[in-house]
DNA sequence: GACGAATGCAACTGCTGTTGTTACACTTGG
DNA sequence: CCAAGTGTAACAACAGCAGTTGCATTCGTC
């Protein structure tokens, strides 16, 4: 995997579970889907219990569940919990400036990026679990 | 600096640049502007010039200016020209996949953050260089 | 109560992308 | 010819991240 693996690891996994919301899946389980290491899976899955998508329950047939419905989750909500800021990466601020028009211009680029970054996050919101994995999925017989 | 670095010099640069188009400027001067390296600031004007944003002229009295109005510039042009794609970033392929729901599902997470994607350019498109740096801009005097 | 199966977490390794830097070839105006 | 530029390659230093191992902890089941 390369850039935004965890991000669409995370979609990946959300997007399994919307078919079979109430089974309980272990992190090996979704790890050996995924392509991946448990370790990673617990990771990436930890930050979105955290954020109450998604619920972990410990010891003997312990193992993972979604938190709510999968339409009540929409891209926003993951990308917000794994702290992606995918535009506006705090690329400001390093050394004292050297002159007022360095920081205005400084500060006005991190202003525009910060609009775009907004913009990117309502467009995740008009995107949920289901879209990602439709009711009828065609792949999906469960 | 940190992440986005290669945007938010470009950013700056041009933004920069937009206050006077006529002004020829050496990669020296607009490092030092931004408080990197000269190397780096060809790097990433090299490529805005291979995109037809940007001049560059060799040799003595040598430099860099505008290719085309700052109006005329959106920072879609400025993400395109730079190859950086932040939400869908080849996040798939790398295992010849376990079963039929795994490759549909990879496909279609990868379908949606493609469609992410296209909406961040949409939404860099609406925004140009002039936005950043506008002509009654408070910083600069000139 | 012992055991097995699971999460939670910390530490470490290795890979990769990026920045910064140096060095050098090439170009051009004076 | 020379000084001041760009263009480019090569390298070091660093940061982020996936992957891995190990271990503590928790909880069902026998």
């Amino acid at each position: 995997m390369k850039r935004n693996s965890r991000l669409s690891l995370a979609l990946h996994t959300l997007s399994h579970m919307a078919g079979e919301p109430n089974r309980v899946r272990t992190s090996t389980d979704i790890a050996d889907h995924a392509g991946t290491n448990p370790v990673v899976v617990r990771r990436v899955l930890g930050k979105l219990r955290e954020a109450g998508l998604l619920l972990s329950e410990k010891g003997h047939a312990g193992g993972w569940r979604l938190a709510k419905a999968a339409d009540g989750i929409t891209l926003a909500d993951v990308y917000l919990a794994l702290d992606e800021r995918l535009v506006s990466g705090t690329a400001t601020a390093d050394q004292p400036s050297l002159c007022s028009v360095e920081t205005g211009l400084h500060a006005r680029v991190a202003e525009v990026l910060d609009d775009i970054e907004k913009s990117l996050v309502e467009r995740l919101r008009e995107t949920t679990i289901t879209d990602v994995h439709p009711e009828g999925c065609i792949y999906c017989e469960s």
